[in-house]
DNA sequence: GAAGATGTAATCAAAATGATTCTATGGTAG
DNA sequence: CTACCATAGAATCATTTTGATTACATCTTC
């Protein structure tokens, strides 16, 4: 019998079978049959085929009336943690898999900007139909004006989620807010060669950046530990138009000498040379040719 | 024919439907065949159920060879906006649902930090069955020690997770981040009363925060529209454990009278009040008894 | 107008699932 | 201690779901 063998459902079954032992330490028929509304002896099956397949993962315990996990476990099905956690603390609402209740303790970081499902439906159907949106936008600038865009992708910069496009009015590319549309509709008609993703000079451009833990720290090794860096260095390649948002995110001292110590950076910029001819750098703390301000606030378009 | 009356199976097929209507525009039946390996014959079967259930929804068209998404278009599933784009952009990686790659146009916010899958089910596992655990931690000010902690929950404070846990060395509850422990085993032994999740005072405290834009700035209107504010204010309630995180992350200006300009907040904490008798504020922007210091950075334990 | 791709519909066999029955284990209440 | 209860395993059989095949329809492209 191999995995590779089940069909998606009982694929899906033994997974979820897998993930409770190795996250919670066990579970019980009653929990299978919970999650998937099955039956029980589909649920008796289950664990028979997962027995037969990791005999060392789990063990019946009349005690606890469970399944609980062996000390030799070894994952049948691999977890990425991140997604783990973050699944906990949503309850799994992904909208695919089915909604179940958020964990009780584990918690992701509160977001406060809450996109709207038909903001974020429209841009994706504009962005993977290649179209133009014609939206109403208020711009801290501005305010709500209507415009023609051309999106071609969607970032979250740490804070909010935001949409990269081609903005007709400024015939140049953009971040566009997602909580700032009033409206969108999609056009039908076709995009020009110069507003596509491949166009998007910005963002094509990828710098390499390495940040270094704050030489003002006496412990390095913990922030070493934290960013899994080699040698002390973290290594990263980032689109030019993502740059800023980073360095302000992770709160980056990109001052010449790594000056900024006041402020508890627990990062600097190694390599300042890199965000040569970087836009939107208003946002990296401490970066300025005459090295006055250091953190100047969010970048705001229109 | 209702949707509460099919399988788990066939609901997950429709709601694949669904969502990639909704969020791409289009399905085509090789869509569905490549997402659950499933038969031809199935596939046509499931486009008729979804037809039946929402005949507004879609309509086949034989120009792209896909069934479109027709104006009238209801959603049949709720699709969590926020969920759906982080599921986008980690490609559905909650290890339950199968992993898809990544979304080429939706990018979540870099993470520096991550967490190993073994700490994690290792501290999960040690607060579902209310264990103690035996550690080797990586603190900033005392380096590598042995410690034994009882966790009660794992927290993303914006930048990392940590665990909440009773420090059995302070006799007190303490923060952990993830990627500092060097390793952990479960104890088998019973915890007590005054290690639990209740007995954490400034976790179950529960502070009111009324967030407003920051009076510094020209056009609230669009900060107010990204937070989602009610008569310009946004109100929340967090944990006392977690209200410093919080505030650093969205770089709230906490001095008495949101002077914190220079530093570019969006945001001001209308009610300091509340911040009476909670601790960890040495990451709150601008809070601080001698008005001295704005931005103390990182709190580290140990 | 023919070829090719995609989808519909119907049919039948194969596989998965649900329901039922009987057994075993160990905690709990009396 | 014993009886009872909840949970789990195993085997059986009916039902449902799925897969494979076939014949046909529609539309685009050449």
């Amino acid at each position: 019998m191999e995995l590779a063998q089940l069909n998606h459902a009982q694929r899906e079954r033994l997974a979820f079978i897998d993930f409770n032992l190795n996250y919670f330490g066990q579970v019980a028929r009653a929990d299978l049959i919970q999650r998937f509304h099955t039956g029980l002896a589909s649920a008796t099956r289950d664990f028979s085929v997962y027995r037969e397949l990791a005999p060392e993962n789990l063990a019946l315990n009349h005690k606890v009336k469970s399944y609980i996990r062996k000390e030799g476990f070894k994952p049948l099905f691999d977890h990425d943690p991140e997604s783990v956690l973050a699944g906990l603390a949503r309850g799994f609402g992904d909208g695919l898999s089915h909604l179940i209740e958020p964990s009780e303790v584990c918690f992701d970081a509160m977001r406060l900007v809450h996109p709207n499902t038909k903001v974020i439906s429209g841009l994706m159907r504009a962005i993977s139909q290649e179209k133009p949106l014609k939206c109403r936008y208020v711009s801290i600038s501005s305010g709500e004006l209507s415009r023609v865009i051309v999106p071609h992708s969607i970032v979250n910069n740490g804070h909010r989620w935001h949409v990269r496009a081609f903005d007709r009015k400024k015939s140049d590319f953009r971040d566009f807010i997602c909580t700032r549309f009033k409206s969108l509709s999609l056009l039908d008609e076709k995009i020009c060669a110069n507003e596509t993703r491949k166009s998007d000079k910005h963002w094509n451009r990828i710098v390499d950046i390495q940040l270094v833990p704050h030489p003002s720290l006496a412990h390095s090794e913990a922030i070493a530990l934290d960013y899994g860096m080699d040698d002390g260095v973290l290594c990263l390649e980032v689109r030019a138009a993502l740059v800023g948002y980073l360095l302000r995110q992770w709160n980056v001292d990109c001052s010449e000498r790594s000056t900024l110590n006041t402020q508890g950076c627990q990062l600097a910029l190694k390599n300042i040379g890199a965000l040569y001819g970087v836009t939107n750098l208003e946002l990296a703390p401490g970066y300025s040719s005459d090295q006055t301000v250091a953190f100047k606030g969010e970048f705001n378009h229109g």
